[in-house]
RNA sequence: CCGCCCUUAGCUCAGUCUGGCAGAGCAGUCGACUGUAGAUCGACUUGCCCCCCGUUCAAAUCGGGGAGGGCGGACCA
């Protein structure tokens, strides 16, 4: 594979790649290797779907790719998971992942699982961040993870050794990409920053874009309708996507539009299927699109309408939903044990 | 170790001085208007007032004890 279709792959469907030129440079080296992290704490939904999904093209451009499961992160950060949990929790993560990158023509084998104490414990890795600690300001951690770390009036030491320990990861995991949402774009800036001094490599990033919520603005832990839940039935996708925010021609902030394009679109290219919409006569009859780009064209000039939009999109989602839906339910003691309250 | 402050609806908080039906905003639910949603309008819902004991006809409110959180001081031989 020529080194442009692979640089195409790697970039296409994300927000920022820093820097283009570094990226072309990676793919003269040998075995190069991306990494993502995963915090396991609340359960896993519909943009992390997106993330994984784009896995499948750092495998098909002969990437190596390394999904770390950052169980120490997620009670760095606020203890969002409570120390108890992390062995439940990140049992839950690995299979939901896996569920997850079964849905792609990816072969799951090829991805190697690590789980962040594995190796963040370890005597090298502790000694490198103490050194960090020693020689980063407060304000200068605080600003890196600002964007990633829950925000409170009296934050912990823990959310600010969180961004330190995110930058070594890239290093301990010997990855030449960083990738993740653009909600991680601070760490990973602080990460080429503080690399180098340390005799690492500093990342190349590729950052996903953070899709909207459904209900307007970002996606909420809290709120269960601002996304789709990866064990969501048919039924309930359906009524959350009908119920979501979708203003007729307005694409910015469209939820529904965007699980479209980075989800339902790459979904259905890989199979060769068009994106079918079905229409009453009387608005025009049915209509099928080869592309997104065609879509949000007709979507701008309010040919067409969101409720048209809504429904296909809503069957097309539950379709990719339900097989990791399915994995999950079969085994419900994963999901009873990493969130004994939302499980009884 | 000592002192002071805070804890009330899903969230942010008022109410405590001076005891008398548990409140507001936001969020949520339901209608109306839209060929979706939102916005707008109309209606509705929301409680271990941190826990225990006491005083009182009556305690979120007063007294005592405790828990959790915050702030400060002291110690630094």
């Amino acid at each position: 594979m020529d080194p442009a279709e692979r640089r195409e792959l790697v970039s296409r469907y994300t927000q920022e790649v820093v820097t283009e030129e570094e990226l072309a440079d990676v793919f003269a080296r040998e075995d190069p290797r991306a990494y993502i992290g995963y915090a396991p704490t609340g359960e896993m939904h519909i943009g992390h779907f997106t993330t994984i999904r784009k896995l499948a093209d750092f495998l098909r451009a002969d990437i190596e790719v390394t999904v770390l499961v950052a169980d120490l992160h997620a009670h760095l950060d606020d203890e969002k998971s409570p120390f108890e949990l992390l062995d439940a929790r990140s049992e839950y993560y690995r299979a939901a992942i896996e569920a997850m990158i079964e849905t792609t023509e990816a072969d799951a084998d090829r991805i190697e699982f690590v789980r962040g104490r594995e190796f963040e414990l370890e005597e090298p890795y502790t000694l490198d961040l103490y050194r960090m600690m020693a020689d980063t300001t407060i304000s200068r951690a605080k600003r890196a993870g600002s964007e990633v770390v829950r925000q409170s009036d009296n934050p912990k030491l823990g959310g600010l050794v969180y961004t330190l320990m995110q930058s070594l990861d890239v290093a301990a995991l010997d990855a030449d990409i960083a990738y993740g949402g653009i909600d991680q774009r601070g760490i990973y800036m602080l990460a080429r920053e503080l690399l180098p001094d340390y005799g690492r490599e500093k990342p190349v990033c590729v950052f996903a874009p953070l899709l909207s919520g459904l209900s307007g603005g970002n996606m909420s832990a809290s709120d269960p309708g601002s996304k789709v839940s990866l064990t969501d039935s048919r039924e309930e996708v359906r009524a959350k996507i009908d119920d979501a925010y979708c203003p007729m021609g307005e694409v910015e902030g469209n939820g529904v539009l965007e699980y479209v394009r980075y989800l339902v679109f790459p979904f259905l290219e890989e199979r060769g299927e068009p994106f079918r919409i079905e229409r009453p006569e009387e608005y025009g009859g049915d209509l099928s699109y080869e592309s997104y780009e065609r879509l949000e064209a007709d979507f701008v000039s309010e040919d067409l309408h969101p409720a048209d939009l809504k429904s296909a999109a809503g069957e097309h989602i539950a379709d990719l939903v339900a097989p990791v839906r399915e994995r999950l339910l079969e085994a419900p003691d994963l999901l009873q044990s990493a969130y004994p309250d939302n499980y009884e």
